[in-house]
DNA sequence: ATTTTTTGTTACCTCCTTGTTTCAACGCTG
DNA sequence: CAGCGTTGAAACAAGGAGGTAACAAAAAAT
C-alpha cells in the first residue's frame, strides 16, 4: 500500500508520512502538482493527500486530472477551510477533505478508513443466475446447479459470487482481486484466469460450455446471463 | 438512492432529510438505534448518516451492527468531536465523520462524494444515441443496437463511447486518440480510420450505411445523430 | 507425519486485436 | 471535369490477451 502525498511544505510532508510509515503504508512525496501526477502515472498508488496550495499546477487540477483516470482515494489537506471550499473540492473528486491544521492521528484513521479491505464473506449476497439455475449460498458456502451442490473452493466461491453480485457489471481482473480476495492480496492478475478456468469446468455444460462466465476481450470477466 | 437518518434530535433529522431530498435523494428516519437496524435489513439503503448518541442502542453498536452485514457508506454526525471520538468512530467502522455543529452543505457534499458512481470506466457516459437505437452501457462494456448486443472490440467501443459523449462534437483523429486510447498512445492518426471503418460496418444497416459515423472531410469524425 | 486439497505462478500455445500499408474511391477546388 | 488531397477498404504483420495445463508452495485433512 503507497500512499502519495502532495505537499510543498516539507515539514508538513515529513510528518504525515512518518506517521503513515509507522502505520506500515509506503509513502511517496511530491512537493508540486506537475510532479505529483508524474509519480502517479508512474507508481502504484493506493491513496493520495493532497494539499491544494501547490507550485506549478494547483491540487485542484491534480484531482481534476488523477480523477480522469482514476478512482484512487484522494484526502484533501489544506488550509481552505471555508464551507465553499470544502464542497467545491469534494464535488470534483476528492472523497475526503482535513482542513489544517490537522490531527495526524485523525488523518490516518481517516486513511485507514479509505483504505480498509471492504470484501468479506459476510457481504456476499445469496442469490441466483442463469435463469435461476445457479445459487449461490453463503450460508453454506455453496453453490448449486439446479439444486445440486457443485463443490468450489474458497476462492473460486469468492469469484464467482463476486461476478454474481453485479451480473450487469464487466469486472477487470484487479476489480475481481480486490472484490473477492481483498486489498491486501499480492498475485499476479492472470491467477484469475485459473479460477475462471476452474469454475468454467465446474459449471459448464452443452450449451453453456462457458460456465455462464463471458470473457470481455481486453476488459475481463462478466456473468454471462442472457436469456 | 435511499439515505437512512439515524437522529433522535427531530428538528436535525428533519433539517437533514430536507437537504437530501433537494438533491433528489429518498429519505427515511430512525431515532433510535434498534429501529435504524430494523429498516436497515428491510430496505434498500445506499447511505447512513447516524448520531452517536441514541437511546436504546447506542451509534457505535449500530455501526457495528451495520458492519457485520453491509459495506454502506456510513457517516457519523455526531456532537462528540474529540480527537479519540473521531478515530474511534472512523476504526469501528464508519467511512467519515462529521461533527456538529455541522454545515448542511458540507454533509451533502460528502454524501455527494460517498455515492459517486466508483468505477473508472464510468466516466464513460452510459447513453443512447441514433434516436436511442444504440445505448453504450459502460458497465457491460457494450454496445447494444435496438437492444440487441454489437460486439465490438476494446479500442473501438472506447472510440465509440467518446463520440457518443459530446454527439455535438466534430473530433479529429487526434484528439479522440487522446481522449480515447489515451496520451501516451503512439500511432498513426490514420488507423483510426480502421477502427471507423470497422465500426461503420458493424453498426451499420440500410438507411445508415455510416453506422451513425459522419466524416467530416477534413476534420475528423462525428456522430451523426441528426434526426 | 503424511497425504490431499487448495492456492498461486508460470510457460506455452492460440487467436484476436491492433496498427500499418497499399491502393482504390471519393470529395473538394478551380 | 480534371487534379489533388483526403478518406475508405482490404490485406497483413506483429504484438497482446486469454485458455490451458503443469507445477510448486501452502494449508488442511487424515
Amino acid at each position: 500500500m503507497k500512499i502519495l502525498i502532495v505537499e510543498d511544505e516539507a515539514a508538513i510532508a515529513e510528518v504525515v508520512s512518518a506517521y503513515a510509515k509507522r502505520e506500515g503504508y509506503d509513502t511517496v512525496t511530491a512537493s508540486d502538482g506537475l510532479s505529483a501526477l508524474e509519480i502517479f502515472s508512474h507508481e502504484d498508488i493506493s491513496l493520495v493527500i493532497l494539499d491544494l496550495m501547490l507550485p506549478k499546477l494547483s491540487g485542484e487540477e491534480v484531482c481534476r486530472r488523477i480523477r480522469e483516470k482514476s478512482q484512487v482515494p484522494i484526502i484533501m489537506l489544506t488550509a481552505k477551510t471555508g464551507e465553499s471550499d470544502v464542497v467545491y473540492g469534494l464535488d470534483i473528486g476528492a472523497n475526503d477533505y482535513v482542513s489544517k491544521p490537522f490531527s495526524p492521528r485523525v488523518l490516518m484513521a481517516r486513511v485507514r478508513a479509505h483504505l480498509r479491505p471492504s470484501a468479506s464473506r459476510d457481504n456476499i449476497a445469496a442469490g441466483f443466475c442463469a435463469d435461476g439455475r445457479i445459487e449461490i449460498d453463503p450460508e453454506r458456502v455453496e453453490i448449486r446447479k439446479d439444486g445440486k451442490s457443485i463443490p468450489v473452493t474458497k476462492s473460486e466461491f469468492l469469484i464467482f459470487s463476486t461476478l454474481a453480485s453485479k451480473p450487469i457489471r464487466t469486472w477487470s481482473r484487479d476489480e475481481i482481486i480486490r472484490a473477492a480476495l481483498g486489498d491486501d492480496y499480492d498475485g499476479f492478475d492472470r491467477t484469475i484466469d485459473t479460477y475462471v478456468k476452474n469454475l468454467r469446468k465446474k459449471l459448464a455444460e452443452p450449451g453453456h460450455e462457458n460456465g455462464w462466465i463471458k470473457t470481455i476481450y481486453g476488459f475481463g470477466y462478466r456473468l454471462d446471463d442472457e436469456k
